[in-house]
DNA sequence: TAGATTGTTAATCGATTAACAATC
DNA sequence: TAGATTGTTAATCGATTAACAATC
């Protein structure tokens, strides 16, 4: 069976339904319906309906959607139904600021070790293991690690994403302030915050001639 | 005269176009024409063109693009051709990591200070202060802020924003794991890296549906 | 002038929205 | 059954790509 290629664009807002379902079903509401979600979600009821009838039909005609059901199917659309080892390269502030955040946890995110040069001066939670950068083949053989985080300089980040797929980590966040690509077979995201603020300092400076709506 | 409204895909594109420039006359190099912008952003010559010539004409026909003067004309764009005031909200290891990078620098970015409920522990770069956060309204008085970044937790963000906000700051740069939605007249910029993991674990989990192309 | 390459118009492609038959 | 709401097909809209006349 032909597994139909989702686009990206509906790929971005798969965890804004995650969210916004989580959400509800912790306030306790038990059916949602398109106009409802899309409401939340500001965009249209009927691309609610197209973008979730992506991957089956996840309501009843008449009724909506159940709240829960729909949370827990779109949870194993995004993969988050099952523990995912990380490891952090580069223990500057923001390699401690990840491997410190707790909130990864609630979805099996586990960070399992910060690696650096200079494994002095890096404080993170009990449980994460810091060791230098030469450990890294060992510790990739010898632990189950589905996610590289770069957290390393610019000019080091490429470098580390060969590194880590040459040890054949699948999976890479990358955090330094340069856009790396993906190659065959292996995930990529880029979090680039120079090019977030630039666009915002873009915004800022033209803000007079929007008519509202961005962010 | 009518500014046209340029679309927020072209606007994503706007700080690559920019990082690749300064790249390029770093190294040296004084012209360049759409094929080999394209292959550097890995897109298509006709879309670098159109993109640009939503802003004017750059280029020169028989020529290509002046490197450097393109470059300052998109520094211009993205309004960075000035000083801009930055204030953080939230001295945790996200507030810290921004108040301590250098990078943003370079581009005009000044960060005048870390506001938190409590400041004890907060370690920042000299010359960036760090106050309570009752001292916030003050300090807006007092100075030139342009920016003001949301690096609290998730249930304080939405309330932080609405204060600078009020304060009239008109640009709002969120970390905090929640959309902020823009209201008429503030330009805010999302760095969600929850939905960027899930996205990242989304792609892993399909890899093998992929034919190569994403990050 | 001949060659190169832009800026722009036209064609294509894909994503969003609207409409409605299916069905709970 | 009647009312509500999905899933899906068709229409619209916008963004990307191709083509080419303008021009350096």
């Amino acid at each position: 069976m032909r597994e139909k290629r989702i686009s990206e664009a509906v790929v971005r807002r798969l965890p804004k339904y995650y969210a916004c379902l989580k959400k509800l079903a912790e306030e306790g509401t038990e059916k949602v319906n398109s106009t409802a979600l899309a409401a939340l979600l500001r965009c249209t009821a009927s691309q609610v309906r197209q973008d979730l009838s992506n991957f089956g039909g996840f309501g009843q005609q008449g009724y909506g959607y159940d709240v829960a059901f729909l949370r827990d199917r779109i949870r194993a659309i995004l993969g988050l139904d099952r523990e995912q080892g990380v490891i952090i390269i580069g223990g500057g502030r923001i390699g401690q600021a990840l491997a410190s955040y707790e909130g990864f946890a609630d979805e099996g995110f586990r960070v399992l070790a910060v690696f650096d040069v200079d494994v002095s001066s890096i404080r993170v939670r009990p449980g994460v293991r810091v060791a230098h950068i030469s450990e890294l083949p060992d510790f990739v053989r010898d632990n189950d690690v589905e996610i590289a985080v770069i957290a390393t300089q610019a000019d080091a980040a490429a470098g580390a994403a060969e590194r880590v797929t040459g040890l054949g980590i699948r999976a890479v966040w990358n955090f330094a302030p340069c856009d790396l690509k993906a190659e065959e077979g292996v995930a990529v995201e880029n979090i680039n915050m120079s090019e977030s603020l630039f666009m915002l300092s873009y915004k800022y400076k033209n803000l007079s001639k929007e008519k509202g709506k961005n962010g």
